[in-house]
DNA sequence: TACGCGATAAACACTA
DNA sequence: GTAGTGTTTATCGCGT
């Protein structure tokens, strides 16, 4: 990649002629610059001035950072196309600056976007430490210049200014000596701030560090092994020296060979972003064995590369597998750049739910302040209800998306008119139950919650006998072709208009199991009617069956049915198995950051759990909270016809289809299971 | 533990 | 032969 020559390469060095980097450059000629603008580190210069100057070059790092990162994406990515090796710096410029990393690798880096700021703040501060490392190098040479020529004139005018000049001699060496301390003061508040990030970890028995280390916190070797982990390429040659396929940033090799062997390590549990080290797994103080429990490709025997799955017996083969397999091309290119895709969704997936979380607490903690004679609340976070409380009570607006649909307004186990702590349990996947001692029977609820049933991916809480019966009764004959049941469920629910084959069949199979189900043989062909006797007779269930639904199989009846079944669907899946998140909606499903609210929000109900259960409800003491609720509103709601229905479960899904055509025939469409 | 229920899958037969 | 329809069986998970 050619480096376009920005503003500030005004130096016509080597560097440019050679390709060198901009911000390479850069400092470069900061570095002259400041020389010759007579700000060369020198006996007078104070340690202050000397971090000052730390700090300014710092910056001006930084500050190239962001001009490179703004280039990279501003539409200059076909300089990327150019013929130049990309990964190839120079000998010359390595030579050069053989301690800094250049502007390209870190215009790769950028591009590649792989690095997550921290890291990118470690990368930084380790330039800080290396141009300060240059400039003590200098400073040091200069003193050391400096006395020889003192100790010359000393032997050579030796006489009666003798004790004169030993006394100055002896006043400059302190001052030089006090000068170094402040030097090796300002290194290690350097390297302890790179301790503080975590970044940075010193072998036991290394209190502090030489500054010969310090040189070499960042030698070539490192850089290029770390532009190989951060591209997914790896060598495992111990040479070091042989492979320069991705990138060589020096003709040096000094990986094992170095007579200095750098004590700095960078710390194995400093990975923010999967990355498990960013140094060598060949560094001798680091273990063979502990790196490879660090890696985050490789875990269980399978390289855990995204669509990999590749089985390797031990690390070595992984590393091999990696190296064959997943070295820097096109397509580990891609792939990188799919995953940098899949955390983006996740990220802002983990926002919007953070969003919606914040205005659902919100907007309950006020409606249950409410009075109970409240005419409105039948909806717990219907879209004009939140918005408007949200927008209230919440700073955070929570516009109206499709990840958002309107929650059905139906009122659960209460009164219709008065919403209770018990109906939280709306929020999440559990069966809501429909009494007609509340006038609100299935037709109701289906009347009322239309639009949402229409709109969002949320299973009907009924079960496939009541639709039927609901499809046959809503019929002005009260009675329907298998085709006509089946235009009902998907013109009804946007839940059933996926998995066709699933659900068809369920609707045969209860058709001819139920004997409440007759079929009618007329003209056009066979008619579906309702015996609503013997609908009436099916037996009625005490309990039905809200805490199974409350369950892992709930958990499989999401996972198969919302549209996720990507690689964001398997990543909130493995988060969500991995943090065994009790399951709310399929949106807020394996984000660490709402378990805790979720937590604090279920705290928050447990006490009026506590104060309902005190009423006469014998909820179990062993139940949970929503356990509990459930057992409550059971015990508080007489049974009914339409009670008698096993949920189907009740699934909201981040996906909808707000775009849903009634008129459109969507059987056995194929199932759309990848999401671009 | 047995049982019933609902959901799901599958096999099979029949018909247009 | 295919697709749609209808029937039946089996299995699973859950609650009682």
């Amino acid at each position: 990649m050619m480096q376009e020559s920005g503003p500030e390469t005004k130096c016509n060095d080597s560097a440019v002629q050679n390709g060198g980097s901009t911000g390479n450059h850069l400092l470069e000629c900061s570095l002259r610059e400041s020389r010759s603008n007579g700000e060369t580190p020198s006996l007078e210069a104070s340690a202050a001035e000397l971090a000052h100057f730390q700090q300014h070059q710092a910056l001006q790092v930084a500050r190239q950072l962001l001009i490179h990162q703004q280039q990279v994406s501003g539409g200059k990515t076909q300089k990327r196309n150019d013929k130049q090796p990309s990964l190839q710096v120079p000998v010359s410029v390595a030579m050069m600056t053989p301690q800094v990393i250049t502007p390209q690798q870190m215009q790769q880096i950028l591009q590649q976007q792989v690095l997550t700021p921290q890291q990118l703040q470690v990368l930084i501060q380790q330039q800080q430490a290396l141009m300060l490392h240059q400039q003590l190098q200098e400073f040091y040479k200069k003193q050391q210049d400096q006395l020889q020529l003192q100790l010359i004139q000393q032997h050579a005018g030796k006489q009666p200014k003798e004790q004169q000049q030993q006394q100055q001699v002896t006043t400059q060496q302190l001052a030089f000596q006090q000068q170094l301390l402040q030097m090796q003061q300002l290194q290690q508040q350097n390297l302890m701030t790179l301790q503080r990030h975590g970044l940075l970890s010193l072998q036991p028995g290394q209190p502090s560090l030489p500054l010969q280390s310090l040189a070499q916190g960042m030698i070539p070797a490192e850089l290029q092994q770390l532009w190989k982990e951060v591209t997914g390429s790896h060598t495992v040659d111990d040479g070091a020296c042989n492979n320069h396929s991705s990138l060589d940033l020096s003709t040096t090799c000094v990986s094992s060979s170095a007579p200095h062997k750098p004590s700095l390590l960078l710390n194995p549990h400093a990975s923010t972003n999967g990355q498990a080290s960013l140094l060598t797994p060949k560094r001798e103080s680091v273990s063979h064995e502990e790196y490879m429990h660090s890696h985050s490709l490789y875990g269980h025997g399978v390289c855990k590369w995204p669509g990999c799955e590749a089985v390797c017996d031990d690390y070595s083969s992984f590393l091999k597998h990696l190296n064959n397999e997943h070295a820097l091309d096109d397509r580990s290119t891609a792939q990188c750049r799919v995953q940098m895709q899949v955390v983006q969704q996740l990220e802002l997936q983990l926002s919007k739910d953070k969003e919606r979380l914040q205005a659902m607490m919100s907007h309950l903690h006020v409606k249950s302040t409410e009075p109970k004679a409240s005419p409105q609340p039948l909806n717990l976070v219907s879209s004009a209800t939140l918005s408007k409380t949200a927008s209230e009570s919440s700073p955070q607006s929570l516009p109206h998306t499709p990840t958002t649909p309107t929650t059905p307004l139906t009122p659960i186990t209460q009164g219709p008119s008065v919403i209770t702590t018990t109906s939280i349990h709306n929020v999440g996947p559990i069966r809501r139950r429909y009494s007609d001692k509340y006038n609100v029977p299935i037709s109701s609820d289906i009347a009322q919650n239309q639009e949402f049933y229409k709109n969002a991916e949320v299973r009907p809480p009924f079960t496939y006998a009541s639709l039927i019966r609901q499809a046959i009764l809503e019929s002005p004959e009260k009675q329907l072709t298998l085709n006509e049941i089946y235009n009902w469920f998907t013109r009804m629910f946007a839940y059933f208009r996926r998995n066709a084959a699933t659900w068809k069949n369920a609707v045969r199979h209860n058709l001819s199991l139920h004997k409440c189900f007759v079929r009618v043989e007329n003209v056009k062909g066979a008619v579906w009617t309702v015996d609503e006797i013997e609908f009436q007779k099916r037996r009625p269930q005490k309990i039905s069956g809200e805490d199974r639904y409350c369950n892992p199989s709930l958990i499989k009846n999401i996972q198969t049915s919302h549209a996720y079944c990507t690689p964001l669907n398997a990543a909130l899946q493995a988060s969500m198995a991995e943090n065994s998140i009790p399951l709310y909606t399929t949106a807020s499903m394996g984000n660490p950051a709402l378990t805790s609210l979720a937590s604090a929000m279920r705290e928050e109900l447990n006490g009026v759990i506590d104060h309902a259960t005190s009423n006469g409800s014998d909820s179990s003491p062993g139940r949970s909270p929503m356990q509990a609720m459930h057992h409550v509103h059971v015990k508080e709601e007489p049974m009914d016809p339409d009670d008698n229905e096993g949920p189907l479960s009740l699934v909201t899904t981040a996906n909808q289809s707000p775009d849903f055509d009634p008129d459109r025939d969507y059987e056995d469409e194929p199932v759309n299971e990848d999401m671009d």
